[in-house]
Formats: structure tokens, C-alpha cells, sequence
DNA sequence: CGTCGCCTTGAATCATGTCAACTACAGTGG
DNA sequence: CCACTGTAGTTGACATGATTCAAGGCGACG
């Protein structure tokens, strides 16, 4: 309530804003602030790294636009694909204290972002301690979205994986592209979903032919439909591992609204 | 350098204090802030929850003296130890943005720990930023230590992923505990060990009778003794993954040094 | 019309899981 | 002192989910 912000246009930088708005009433100043993010805008080709494992990153990378992906690989081939980074993440802001990358950001389609320093970083969050909040919370969503991540690897199998994580991504979209109905295009090869969930190629094609097959996903190319949203989340068991969950506290946003 | 710190006592809340005097000179004040980090000062039986899956948690959770573990559980049984807590950790502190813990934090011997309010951590932020980097810094160690683990889970085979494991541990509490020299006592049976892993029991055992074969490591009861470190490293890939890289950068560590 | 990337499928193999039994040891109560 | 119980570690035999290898299909592209 207060005074309600404008109409987020659609122009870059809207995605972080779209995401945060749904949880939390923006003051103008607040959008301002946010949107300061989204210079210098920068444009990247697909398979781009904006981070390099072994490398030092002086900045955190907000995405406003495209695909991404945080990986880590071993000499002899191995990977694993830690997350996938979509519009409206913030990846990742601690790397302000951590001299060398542990993974690599690498794009998967052409994507807008924009590289946000330590200091910078700090001079917002002087600004306004809600938004040190805001950018805590998302801090806090990426490691709980880690935490699912590791269990579902850890103590699920191929069906469980593959379901869960797009549940995952289905729910994440629809937080920051308000259009998504039972579908999104996940424009990923079938080996990078093998990196994501700790199986072989092989198997990950075996698997979403049988989600196909059951009747709970349909495919098109590289557009996935949930068709059977029930047994997807029944699979996923996804009542109890629930990113859907992940709304901000009302005691919580309250005491971000008393703090100025 | 500097004006040097006293000699740390070995009373209760050292062990924090201790971990971060290895990468950081500490002014007798800031050591002063985080002991008062050990009031309250609570204690625990081994098996309790001191944060439960799914229940409110308004407290993050400093570890002072004893082992504990991150798990997150379904209703079949199946579980996934997210990792191990030993003193001197910090979970978690953004807990205070998350209003429903996505895990539970269990004691598995007698600890003691004290519970830190949303509010305590702002005002010891407040009190001194690089306080507040220090922290951020810990946070952000232990996201590296999320992230080594899904890599492990995800990618390795049974023998790497019990080779890391034990080296992430020895290498922490050497950060902890000084007098660690090549083993350490490692107070869980092997079922917490499996589902830490992700393996069965029986598999968890036969790799370590593996392990013991091989002359890599020897084990006395639940004492962990390193035999031959460079062929565990070599095993666990532990040049790359290494947490033993978490050092804190010079250039960031000066500039902590500047901010008051 | 050949090549390339990706998806798909079958068959063989392997790492790991499951089941079940046995051992060792500590505690407890008679 | 013994019998009983429970927890944890250990081991073998077998089952199976997932990997690997290998081949074919299919569309895009030059």
C-alpha cells in the first residue's frame, strides 16, 4: 500500500523489479534505486563467460534478459551444472568477499546484464537498508534453491530430478515472466540438463520421454508444457521441497517497511 | 601488525574468534563484539534440534563447541545430510530473512551455541562494517562449501566423494582446532556419513574398508586418521575443488582494514 | 547432398543399492 | 557372572537403476 509505484515498463532492468514486487511494495525511490542496476548494460552472446572459474571477479552479475548457467568442470570432462540463472538473479553478490570464482557463469542464450561492484554494492545498500534486505532475501533464495538442489541430486532418482527441477523453473519463471501459463521454453540441450541433475545423457532423454509418455509433460523443441501440474509436484514431492514457498515473511516485509 | 590482539582463552565462543585470527588481525574490541556472541550461552544434548524443518526459526545459530548437522528429511525416510557444522560456524544467518527453515539443524554430541536475533546481527553490523564483512565473508564460505558437495554428489563416484568429504572436514577443523595434526574424531555412524554422501550404508562401508586398504586413511573407532593426505587429495580432486583456497583476499582483507 | 549437432533407441555392462546374516561391543537387569 | 538387548560395523549374494557403447534419425545449414 503507502504510495504505489508506477508501471514497471518493459525495458531491461525490469526483471529484478518484477520479481521484487511481487513480494514487496516498492517506493518510487526504491525502483530508481533498483534500476540503477541496469547500468552499464551490457549484451552477450550465447556460451559467453561472464564469470570464470579460477578467475578473480571483482563484480556480481544481475541478469536482466536470457539464459545462464553456473558450472563447475573437472579436467577430465566431468561437470556439474550448479543452477540455472534466469532474469531477476542477483550472481552473486558474495563474490565481493571471495577473491576467486568457485564456478563459472556462462551464458546459454543471448543475454542482458549488468556487472555490479563490491562498492557499488555497498553504497546501496547504505541507502536503504530495505533494499539490503531485498538483496539478502535473494542471497537467501539462491541458497535455499541449492539446498533443494543437492537433496534432489543426493536422494532422488532420475524421475524425482527431472520433475523437480521443472517445477523449479516453471515457478521461477513465473516470477519474473508474468505471462507463463503451463509453459516455457528452457533452451537447453539435453546434455546440459544431464549436468544439472547428475545423470548421463542418455538417461535424461529416457526420463522426460517417459514424463512425456505418462501424460505429465509435453515437448515441443525445446519448449516444455506441464500438462499433469499435480503429478509433477507429486513426483517432485514438491509440497515439502517447495520453491513456491519462497515468499517474503509479512512480519518480515513489515519490519522492512519501519526501517527507512 | 597493528596494535596486536591479546591471546585467545580457550572459553567458550574462542572457537569463532579463533577461525577468523588465522585470515584477519582483529582489534581487541572487534574480538570483545564477537564474544559477545557467546550470550546467551546455551547448551545441547546430543539428537536435539536447535532449528527444525519447516517451523519458524527467528534466530540464526553460532556453534561454539561440538558437532551438529544441516539435513532436510521426506516422509519415506530418505534423507540428505547439506553438511556438516562444526564450532566456530555461523548458521545461518539469513534466516532472518526466511521466515520456514528449509532444513534442520540437529546436534549430534553435546554442543554449545547461542542463538543470534536478526536485530543482534544488525547492530553488529552497525557497530563495525568489517564486522559485517567478516560475516558476509563466513556466508559466503559456506555457499563454497554447498557448492563442493553438489559437485561431489552430483558428478563423483563413491570413493571420490568420501575422499573430499574427509578432507573438507580435516581442513575445517584444522581452521578450528589447532592442535589437529593427521586425524580427527569424527563423531557420526556411518549411516549420517551415507546420507551426506548420498550412498547406502553398506557402500559407505565398503569404501571406507577401501579407503583403509589402500593405506590412505586408518580409523580407530570413529578417529579419522589421514595416512597418506597427498593420495586423498589426489583422490577428492582437491587442488580444484579445495576449500583449502578459502583464504581471504589481500586486497579485500586491506580494505576491511581501512574501513573503521 | 554432405556434415554437424542433437535427439532417440537398443543392448551390454557396471556401480551402487537391497536384503540378509553375522560379529563386536556396551549396557542392563537378574 | 550370565543372559538379554540394542546399536553399529561388516560381509556376501543378488537385484537394479543408471551408464556406456553404438547406431540410426532428423532437421539446419553451407
Amino acid at each position: 500500500m503507502a504510495r504505489s509505484a508506477p508501471p514497471v515498463d518493459a525495458t531491461a532492468g525490469s526483471a529484478l523489479v518484477t520479481r521484487l514486487r511481487q513480494f514487496i511494495d516498492l517506493t518510487t525511490a526504491e525502483i530508481a534505486s533498483l534500476q540503477s542496476l541496469t547500468r552499464p548494460l551490457r549484451k552477450a552472446q550465447p556460451h559467453e563467460d561472464l564469470i570464470t572459474h579460477g578467475h578473480a571477479s571483482s563484480t556480481a552479475v544481475l541478469l536482466h534478459q536470457g539464459w545462464a548457467i553456473r558450472h563447475r568442470a573437472l579436467e577430465d570432462g566431468r561437470r556439474q551444472v550448479l543452477d540455472f540463472v534466469i532474469p531477476g538473479d542477483f550472481c552473486d553478490p558474495s563474490v565481493f568477499v571471495t577473491p576467486v570464482a568457485g564456478f563459472s557463469l556462462t551464458t546459454i542464450t543471448c543475454c542482458t546484464w549488468t556487472p555490479v561492484s563490491g562498492s557499488a554494492l555497498l553504497d546501496l545498500i547504505a541507502g536503504s537498508r530495505r533494499i539490503g534486505a531485498m538483496l539478502w532475501w535473494l542471497e537467501a533464495q539462491e541458497e535455499s534453491l541449492l539446498r533443494d538442489h543437492l537433496f534432489a541430486i543426493g536422494r532422488m532418482n532420475a524421475q524425482e530430478r527431472l520433475a523437480s527441477l521443472i517445477c523449479e523453473l516453471w515457478t521461477r519463471l513465473k516470477n519474473v515472466e508474468l505471462d507463463i501459463a503451463d509453459g516455457f521454453e528452457w533452451p537447453v540441450n539435453q546434455e546440459v540438463i544431464a549436468d544439472a541433475t547428475g545423470l548421463s545423457v542418455v538417461h535424461v532423454n529416457r526420463t522426460l520421454r517417459w514424463l512425456e509418455h505418462e501424460g505429465i509433460i509435453r515437448r515441443t523443441g525445446r519448449v516444455y508444457h506441464v500438462h499433469n501440474p499435480e503429478r509433477l509436484r507429486y513426483i517432485a514431492h514438491a509440497a515439502k521441497a517447495g520453491i513456491g514457498q519462497t515468499h517474503l515473511d509479512p512480519e518480515i516485509a513489515a519490519r522492512l517497511r519501519c526501517s527507512h
